[in-house]
DNA sequence: GTAATCAACTTGTTATTATAAGTGAAACTA
DNA sequence: TAGTTTCACTTATAATAACAAGTTGATTAC
């Protein structure tokens, strides 16, 4: 299986132009290589380009001026969570550690749930799991997520230490985020969570609840994220 | 003046279509027409069609699937306040009520504002404008919003009473919301707050510090707005 | 009856071509 | 010098073409 090439051109220089962002090889307010120049540069003509130009705008990294150019803007890095868009996730992974509470087990679905179940999800129960995140070591996010029991052999085994569950459910899985929903709260904290994020109970926390579509159309993933916005923001885009 | 007809077909179709899904003439879970029936039905290409579909699904109307169709995906009237991308805000405005509790008037800028500002902004003074946002008779958002005073004559003294400040700046001023980025946090109501949005003193409120940017590149709209989701919450999509 | 195959449909990818429209700086004019 | 025009460059829009790949249902073979 050579599963290497088949990814689309557009793709491919969306990829390439996103990480020299990431790596700042182009810096906030650059100006990107012109169309015209990124079609010798990489081969492609001008729709495929475009292409990715277009996808790259729409994720926020960088922004179209029409007789100008494409001008990097990165200046993203708060607690990208709000965007998942795209192949990976912009989440800045690097100092964000991963604790899991309760590791990933097999459960039925709760009586009532978040979002509406399919009878499919709902005969196939759930596979749910808690976990903290901490940034530089700070209690940030406390995050509960529940999957449907279809097709993910053997996932309550797996190490969910270090990698993010996308990146198992991409890697293992092939399973990918196509898109989602998301409903924002600003709640008191409870006893348990306050404890978690290390805030005192009824203080305010972020509650986002979040359906994640993937490329299989039946699977979706849930999460019940609640953050401490104390000294962080969530940032978002659009 | 004749504004009408600058507007290239993939908008002119992506107005349509979204009208349409809004006005429920396709509904939630309906087969949009398959791209080549769009071409033939309104005289236009396919890369042309594919890109007012393009533009739907990235604002959340359709889902696009391979061999299989487009399919209307509508299900977001909660409050649409986090993506005001496209031509139109996506804010259900039928029922949302404003009420003006500052009027615009010429301020100077705060000394410490949430977001950087220009030389440019600085000099020329600011907008500062407060206004309580209701849903069915319930305060929901209070907004407090600022613009740089530049080119916008006049707009101290207009009627803000119904219509949305984006119809103001985009017809007298020809002003559009290119995008933009915003931070949000759960914050206990302040008293003033906590009195316009019916809430105790103390009680957990979202807070979003907004930055809008406008088809003027030196043009940027300030929110602060502070919103009770107790009842309702919102929305947003990616 | 059941399963495999196929055909007709869908969207996805990519290339080619042409023209419009916005930007900015250099060249030109008053 | 100050203002204007022009030009080279950018992205935006749009039509045309061909083929790839996923989906679905009807047909066929067993």
């Amino acid at each position: 299986m050579t599963p290497v090439k088949n990814i689309p051109r557009h793709k491919r220089l969306y990829e390439i132009l996103r990480k020299h962002i990431s790596d700042g090889i182009y810096r906030e307010g650059d100006l990107l290589p012109s169309e015209n120049e990124l079609c010798q540069l990489y081969g492609m003509t001008r729709p495929t380009v475009r292409q990715a130009l277009s996808t790259l705008a729409n994720d926020g990294y960088i922004r179209k001026h029409q007789g100008k150019g494409s001008i990097v803007h990165n200046l993203s890095r708060e607690i990208g969570i709000l965007s998942v868009s795209g192949t990976t996730s912009a989440v800045g992974d690097r100092k964000l550690k991963t604790e899991i509470i309760v590791k990933p087990v097999l459960i039925p679905w709760p009586d009532i749930f978040m979002f509406p179940l399919s009878e499919l999800e709902k005969e196939s129960g759930c596979i749910y799991m808690e976990r903290l995140r901490l940034l530089d070591g700070v209690p940030i996010f406390y995050d509960i997520s529940y999957i449907a029991n279809l097709n993910l052999p053997r996932i309550t085994s797996r190490q969910f230490e270090d990698r993010s569950l996308f990146r198992i459910l991409r890697e293992h899985y092939h399973i990918e985020i196509k898109g989602g929903e998301q409903r924002i709260k600003a709640i008191p904290a409870s006893e348990k969570i306050s404890r978690f994020l290390h805030l005192k109970k009824g203080e305010p926390v972020l509650h986002l609840e979040r359906k994640l579509e993937t490329n299989n159309p039946v699977l979706f993933l849930y999460s019940s994220i609640f953050c401490n916005t104390e000294k962080y923001s969530i940032f978002g885009r659009f």
